[in-house]
Order: structure tokens, then C-alpha cells, then sequence
DNA sequence: AGAAACATGTAATCGGTTACATGATTAT
DNA sequence: ATAATCATGTAACCGATTACATGTTTCT
């Protein structure tokens, strides 16, 4: 999903500005899943533009830069719908962090904690910050998608808690105490 | 975490071809939060190569192009050590489905629930295909990270199932029943 | 005093994908 | 027959990030 069709999305919704589509992007359920940044928003509203997609009206403001607030035209909601119809691609998870784990027979094991540490409590930061959206959302779709982000931070956080025993377990036998190598999937689900 | 980190990672724990890491990647648990491409992995190689972190010998095979296996080097191994230890970057997750349901009020109820159905089919067939890889797992990292993203992806297939009504319920009641518009966070963790 | 929010835009750079090129073997 | 697997590599292209440039107001 690009740029141009994220920015015609959101502008079907309400008029906004540039500034407002990343703020969105950037505090709202949306952006767990759909991510932009100033330099892709900006040329892609020019080029929604200048392909008739969309129009602005520029809004003075005291002390401010003049504000470009864009409105999406016909032809652009046809774009959009039809946008909406294509085959949609895969969900991409990307994570360093299992990545690193991957490796993990090979990590001082006080490091290894650490970073176990630190990924659970980023976890919890998130699903507060995530709950704390829900609530706002007056509209059922950004509640939906906040529940989706939900669900997988709050599984993702739970399996860490769950079986990082696995990867500790090896060096920390002595302070942990001892654990047989169990067999993977057992606390899968949470069920 | 680049191509080239992600190379160097992989032949620390043995001898491969660039062909073999792009399996590795396509087959294996960690293609689940990794991706490369072979126009990045090769020359991901080469570039390794030349900076003295990675070796090759030439294999020829009969009726097959030569094959290069690549070995790390002491340097290689002190490098991805270091990389080990940086920061690791946040996890993310890119669906251009949710963002396809942000706009669920707008299409067609049929279409809607067709493409539900199909992506929990597809998560489905993934759980599957992980499921079997698990039981493939030999060492203990392997079967940590596809075990994580068999929580990832059970969570997110249940939390769909659990609340595509709320964005079927609308247009469907006739056929589903009626639903009042629950409060959401409900049936998110699964407990 | 300094940081953060408001507000838009450009340019350099970059990492990576897609497609192309080549070609034998093996499985369907 | 045809597709898939094995095997490496290059080049064009692309979308996007990062950093820079500019400047006021408000919050801490």
C-alpha cells in the first residue's frame, strides 16, 4: 500500500492537511499497521494533486506556515475505491528482535535478560498507550484495528513471558532453578 | 537489521551459499520477521567478501552452475557480535488488510466478508505450515521464533473471528442475527 | 532557556525489489 | 511437455527515509 493511497484514504474520511495525515498516521490505531513519514506525504499529496485526485485550499494562520488543508475529489474516490479492490498483500511482520533471539545461544545471558526485559516492558507501554485509544474511538473500525494491534502485542508479549525460560534456561540453571527442555507450543495460544 | 547482518548471522552457525540462506529465509521460522530478496543477497556477499568478513571456495557440480560457499571469518564473527549488541529497533507490523477494514463501512458487505474469510484461511494455512516446522526443529531458537509467530498469527486469526461481526454486523443482520455494538477488548487475549 | 508542537517542502541518499540473463536437472 | 528446483549474478528502477531549511508559538 503506498504513500499516495494511504493519503487518498484518509482524505476520503475528512479534509486534512499533510501534517494532520502523519499525525494521524503517527497516534492513532492506524499506525501499528501503516507507517509514513513527512518526505513521502508531502510529494504524494503533490502528486495526488497534479493527477486531479485530490484538491487544497490554503488556510492562513497567525504565526504560523500557511496551512494546505486537501479535500479528495470524484475521480479520486473512484481511485480509492477501486484502490480497495485490488488483491490485497500480505501482513509483513518484521522483528530485529527475534532475529537477534535467533542467536540467543550466543548472548551473554545477563544480556539476554536485559533485552527480554526491555522487550516485554516496550510491549506493555504499548498495549497501555494502544488501550487508552480504544476508548476514544468513537467509529468501530479504528476501535477493530486497535483491538487487532491489541491482540498481537498482548500474544507477542505473552509467549516472551511464557517461554523465555527456553532461552534462558540453558545458563541460569542455578538461579532459576532447573528446567528440562519442554516441548514448544504447550503455551502457544493462551488458552 | 540490512541483508549484509543478516548473512553474516546465518553463516555463523555454518557454511552456506547465498542460495541457501534465501531458503533458509523462505522456509524457515525466521522468514517469519526476516526477509532478502536474491538481488540483495548476492550482492550482500560479495560485499562481505570484500570487506574480509566472509570467505568462499567454489564448488563445481556436474550439470549445475558452480556454487560458492561462504564461511565466516574471525573478523566476520567479531563484527556480527558487535551488531548483536546494538539497539535492536522496534518490531513492525505492515498490514495493508487493516488498513483495507479501516475503510469497511464503505464496501461492499459481500466483498467484506469474502476477503475475512479468505485472510483467516490464509492464517490458517500458515499456522499450519509453521506447526510442521516446529516439530523440524532440532536446537531451541528455531522453535522459540516459530513458536512466536504461531502465537502472532493465532492471535491475530481468533481476534478476527471473534470481532469481524462488528464490522459485518451493520449491513448483515438479517442473515447473522442482530448485534448490538459491543465494547470492544473483550475476546482480545484469548482468556 | 529550551524543547516540543505546528507546518511545509526539497534533495541526497539508500536499501532493496523486480526483472532479466543463463542453463541443466528433476519432478509432475 | 511443463513447471519447479538448483544456482549466480546484474541493472534499472523505485519508494521511501533522513537530513536540511525555515520560522513562530506554546508548554515545561
Amino acid at each position: 500500500m503506498d504513500v499516495q493511497t494511504v493519503c487518498l484514504g484518509l482524505l476520503s474520511e475528512a479534509d486534512r492537511s499533510g501534517y494532520e495525515i502523519k499525525k494521524l498516521l503517527e497516534d492513532g490505531p492506524l499506525g501499528n499497521f501503516v507507517e509514513a513519514s513527512f518526505g513521502a506525504i508531502y510529494p504524494a499529496l503533490t502528486r495526488l494533486t497534479e493527477d486531479g485526485l485530490v484538491e487544497f485550499r490554503t488556510e492562513s494562520q497567525e504565526g504560523r506556515p500557511d496551512k494546505k488543508t486537501y479535500s479528495i475529489t470524484k475521480r479520486g474516490r473512484e481511485v480509492f475505491a477501486g484502490a480497495l479492490s485490488e488483491t490485497i498483500s500480505p501482513d509483513r511482520f518484521r522483528s530485529d528482535f527475534l532475529f537477534v533471539l535467533w542467536f540467543a545461544e550466543t548472548l551473554d545471558p545477563d544480556y539476554l535478560s536485559e533485552i527480554l526485559d526491555n522487550r516485554i516492558a516496550e510491549y506493555e507501554a504499548k498495549i497501555a498507550r494502544i488501550t487508552s485509544e480504544v476508548g476514544n474511538a468513537s467509529r468501530t473500525p479504528p476501535a477493530f484495528v486497535a483491538g487487532q494491534a491489541l491482540a498481537i502485542i498482548t500474544a507477542a508479549k505473552k509467549y516472551l513471558e511464557d517461554n523465555r525460560h527456553l532461552l534462558e534456561g540453558e545458563s541460569r540453571r542455578r538461579t532459576h532453578g532447573l528446567h528440562s527442555m519442554p516441548k514448544l507450543g504447550a503455551t502457544v495460544t493462551g488458552e
